[in-house]
DNA sequence: CTTAGATTCGAACGAACGTTCGAATAGTTC
DNA sequence: GAACTATTCGAACGTTCGTTCGAATCTAAG
């Protein structure tokens, strides 16, 4: 077969990479990019092979030399964009100690990126039941990852100023939240990311921090 | 042709019908409750007609008389889950004039139709976007007026508690909230509707009503 | 029992689906 | 220019899709 292994060969740079990577991931870049347009706007089962190739500029056959599967080019999709999110998240909550102000800085994050890449956010939080076993679950690890981080803000948060509440049901609530943006933001009619992160996070943090306090004897 | 007008037909009922409408509707409700948890399963685009003739235990063919195309089966089950949960929000707010009590009211009304009807209100989110033209607007319409009226039960406490916020920013930040819930809910791990919908509008109620308040001159 | 309408179904339609294959082209190295 | 690899493509594969049609069966009333 005269087709490269898969979309995981490794990138071989000869040099350190100015940003070209290799041609071929340059390629398969641009095709991401269109697929990601096309899977927001028909979705996964209801975007035909047929309609990336026509929007890649690419013949049908032509796509499978970069991707050997629809389902992988969705996985390939997800993952970039998550493992994205997840890596700016980390390195912006670098030195940061207060608890208040790192799920501030959660939620900007968050919906900065939800912004600048709606098509991708949309395509990640949309199809998120779309990929099956093995693609799945190597999705699934890094949202547990980034559930995991966003949980761990919270119970900070909650033991620092002795508060009271579910923090699972904080969590999944603050991510209704933001990831429902994606149905109804209106880039000429809505706030920026800024304005709509302050807003968010005043309605979520003023209702956690004025619940109940906990007894300092815990009960 | 020997197939009746469509499913918009009239119920004929005779007297006063106890339960059953006619025996077509009856059938027809089945057929509706098959579909929504395939739908749910698989997804609008990712269920065919031969899953649905499977769950629903009737022949491809047969499935055709009771409904003249997929699409309208979305639409039929999208409309009548719609049209149920906004005709039992206003029967519950009758009377009641607190506007916090509205809101809560509120809540609880979505969250509990949403556990008690799972499959239909995965149905109704994340199929939103499924129908075209005709179809579309019509629960569009619903959609709306469901919209309006939250947006009117937080104009009212903004104007009673005299409070300061974007009220688009806060019904749709409600809507993510509850709506996301299909996302996660666990009927075997997390608290029932009234503890849901209490815990939830104790932030979404306190995050609003700790902001900032309007003075009294309005600027 | 007869009859007429309501309901169901097996079989098939053409279209569209994801994917493959071998040949053609473009790019790079001698 | 020759030789080799990397990239692209037209054409086709077999399968599944939503939908239709005419005949069969069921139900209810006369």
């Amino acid at each position: 077969m005269a087709s490269p292994s898969t979309a995981t060969r490794v990138p071989r740079r000869h040099r350190a990479a100015p940003v070209p990577a290799t041609r071929f991931d340059r390629r398969l870049a641009q095709i991401l990019a269109h697929a990601t347009d096309v899977f927001c706007e028909k979705g996964y089962e209801g975007a035909s092979m047929r309609d990336l190739s026509r929007a890649s500029g690419m013949s049908l056959a032509g796509l499978y030399y970069y991707f050997e599967s629809k389902e992988r080019l969705l996985f390939l999709i997800q993952k970039h964009t998550f493992t994205t999110i997840v890596q700016r998240l980390k390195s912006r909550l670098e030195g940061v100690n207060d608890p208040e102000q790192k799920i501030r800085i959660f939620i900007l994050n968050h919906l900065e990126y939800f912004l600048a890449h709606p098509a991708s956010m949309k395509v990640l939080s949309h199809e998120a039941e779309a990929l099956k076993n093995g693609f799945a679950s190597e999705v699934a690890t890094i949202k547990r990852e980034y559930y995991r981080i966003c949980v761990g803000l919270l119970d900070e948060l909650k033991r620092d100023r002795g508060l009271q509440f579910s923090t699972r049901i904080a969590v999944l609530s603050l991510f209704g939240m933001m990831n429902w943006i994606y149905t109804w933001h209106n880039p000429r009619v809505d706030a920026d990311a800024g304005q709509l992160a302050s807003e968010m996070g005043d309605i979520f943090l003023r209702g956690l921090m004025t619940g109940t306090k906990a007894r300092k004897d815990g009960r």
